[in-house]
DNA sequence: AGCGTTTCATAGTGATCATTATGAATGTGA
DNA sequence: TCACATTCATAATGATCACTATGAAACGCT
């Protein structure tokens, strides 16, 4: 059952690297967001050519949505980050902190995909935007029930505005900002939080 | 000197109402962005033909910057928020809720316009992008000095974190957050300044 | 009325968009 | 070696993009 050696039984192989082309799609993608990126310059970036893009990966929709799951699938997954905290607070300081240094990689675009790829959507894209937004809910939900975990009361309000503060930190990003500034912004976020 | 009552000399006259038309423009941009607003989309909620709307705005670029002009000279500008508070805190709480109330008004279009025009952009729209940045960098350095007015430490770190509760309370009333939520999210934000 | 000026609607510009038809090329299995 | 399956590169598809050439229509002025 070695899934890695189970081959095509027949046909001309692959010759390219799926894996590192979506990787560059991902990238693209991630700079642009979804309709400011024209297959044109996602054949440039993969180095494919558009009917094999079609033939390996669907369209262009698809290719973005297995875009997105390989930057949510990242070995710090938000999931992971506000599941494996002590509570909610933690949940809440270690989710800004992380997206503070992953908006300012420097082998990364600027910001978040989810955040760039989401607004200024036209009408045909409103299914790939209510999808995006479909992951942040998701995000916010499960912080919201860590956060009502510890303290009922207000764990809505502090997860969105936990929320805000990093779709907010995805624009200051792409602005400029530096990762200095986004942690300090982080921090200040957090004083938010009742008994600092 | 009446402006009002003076007319062009020669020539056919306007067959619509400039400004009427710049506001349905405004409205358009607001709800779908800039790259995604199509002339067609433009014409269509103008009641405008395309010919019409180059001689009177120039391009689809000029427009969009009226309209953002537009957007920004309400009666209640950010500029006037921040210079007519007593102080910084106050300054930022009134642009808090000024934007939480103004991003999910029931005539108006979802989020911020300078938010939902500006992220997705393509290579060919970077200045407009930059643009964008440039307003949204003047509001922010604006209320970081009158921050800094009253207490020097920590400033910009308080007006960036304003201005990222501001950025992502636009995403999340695109995502459908009502206005009760996002004033929470404000109140939230507020708790992050000393001496509460 | 007639001229100059401006806007009007119609239609079309080349460019770019996502997507695909086509046939040659390259592999496996027999 | 040969049929079969799959991918390859080339080139083209209709649609849409921002933008405009063109000539008729509608005004003020003389």
């Amino acid at each position: 059952m070695n899934v890695i050696s189970e081959r095509r039984r027949t046909g001309r192989p692959l010759s390219f690297d799926r894996d590192a082309a979506l990787t560059q799609a991902m990238m693209v993608f991630w700079r642009h967001g979804y309709e400011a990126t024209s297959l044109a310059d996602l054949t440039t970036a993969m180095g494919v050519t558009a009917p094999s893009i079609y033939t390996a990966y669907g369209d262009k929709k698809r290719l973005f949505l297995e875009a997105v799951r390989r930057y949510l699938s990242g070995p710090v997954t938000s999931d992971s980050i506000i599941d494996e905290a002590p509570d909610g607070r933690a949940a809440a300081a270690r989710l800004l902190e992380t997206a503070a240094l992953g908006f300012t990689g420097d082998t990364t675009p600027p910001g978040c995909l989810l955040a760039s790829a989401a607004i200024s959507c036209s009408a045909e894209a409103a299914d790939v935007q209510a999808e995006l937004a479909a992951i942040r809910r998701g995000i916010e939900d499960r912080l919201r029930r860590k956060i009502a975990a510890d303290r009922g009361t207000d764990a809505e309000a502090l997860a969105a505005h936990c929320m805000a503060v990093v779709q907010g930190m995805s624009t200051l990003a792409r602005d400029g900002a530096s990762r200095g500034k986004l942690l300090e912004i982080a921090s200040i976020a957090m004083r938010a939080w009742p008994n600092a």
